[in-house]
DNA sequence: TATGAAGTGGGAAAAAGTGGGAAATCTGTT
DNA sequence: AACAGATTTCCCACTTTTTCCCACTTCATA
């Protein structure tokens, strides 16, 4: 299982260090794509193979004639793009998802289960932030009962 | 799997360099023919059979656009052409295709599973928009429940 | 302080993308 | 049929980007 929370520097070539501990579970080729909110998602083929059966609901050879189903689509996979690690370890994130969610030299990288996340460091702090509050929020109203 | 986003110039002879990722899969003869939305499709020869073939069997599920089938197809058919890559991998984008969608100097070329779209920039990057909103209210209702 | 593992940086070679000239083909006109 | 002009095709060359490889730094451990 994919956790914990690292802070890699992206070099000027876009190159980020995959952490150790995921190397092996992420294997050689990965896929990666726009999240939901300001961060990228990062799956392992077989995770991105399951992903995208279950959402592109791909049982019509015509699906692009349903004009949701073509734009979602097009956003899914389009802005998805498959990245192979090089010899020691690295991803190139392309310079496309890199602008979607500003990314400048440092990297968030956090695992979140079965996927692996990468968050501009300002707006995983503040995400966090908005957490905590909600953490606190929900222990206190848990306490009263 | 025709994945990824690419920004490609648009020479003075209509040529453009299909992405290398995309060739392989894409080979050496493709179908391009105008697209629903501001956009081009670029299916493989096979791929267009299948389209091809789905769309003229009027049986098909396709009967809810019976009543205007024929328009449909001359639309997709009579617009369709036949296009060659060049020894490196260029194609030859047909003048009404490039009018359709009013493609300048920049086209945004994208892979959708198993078609590629072609996209002036300023049309892409307004549907793009469009989605990022939804995807946001999308995420904050998830998020509320 | 030596050792090894993880992360970072950068130079050089290779690949991808872009541009343009010249030969070949097509078109219309006389 | 012959020619001029335009368009298309083929090929070569330049530029930029990507990839590959090696080396350095840092940090933890023995």
């Amino acid at each position: 299982m994919l956790i914990g929370e690292y802070i890699h520097t992206i070099d000027e070539k876009n190159r980020v260090s995959l952490p150790v501990k995921f190397r092996k579970e992420m294997g050689k080729k990965i896929i990666i794509t726009p999240g939901l909110g300001q961060c990228l998602f990062i799956f392992t083929l077989k995770e991105w193979e399951k992903v995208s059966r279950r959402l592109s609901n791909s049982d019509s050879d015509l699906s692009f004639l349903k004009a949701d189903q073509r734009s979602f689509n097009r956003f899914m996979f389009g802005r998805a793009s498959e990245v192979e690690l090089d010899t020691i370890g690295r991803i190139l994130i392309p310079d496309v998802l890199k602008d979607r969610i500003k990314l400048k030299d440092k990297a968030v990288i956090v695992g979140v289960q079965d996927r692996v996340e990468i968050w501009n460091e300002d707006a995983w702090n503040k995400c966090e932030e908005g957490f905590e509050k909600e953490a606190d929020q929900l222990a206190e109203s848990l306490g009263k009962k």
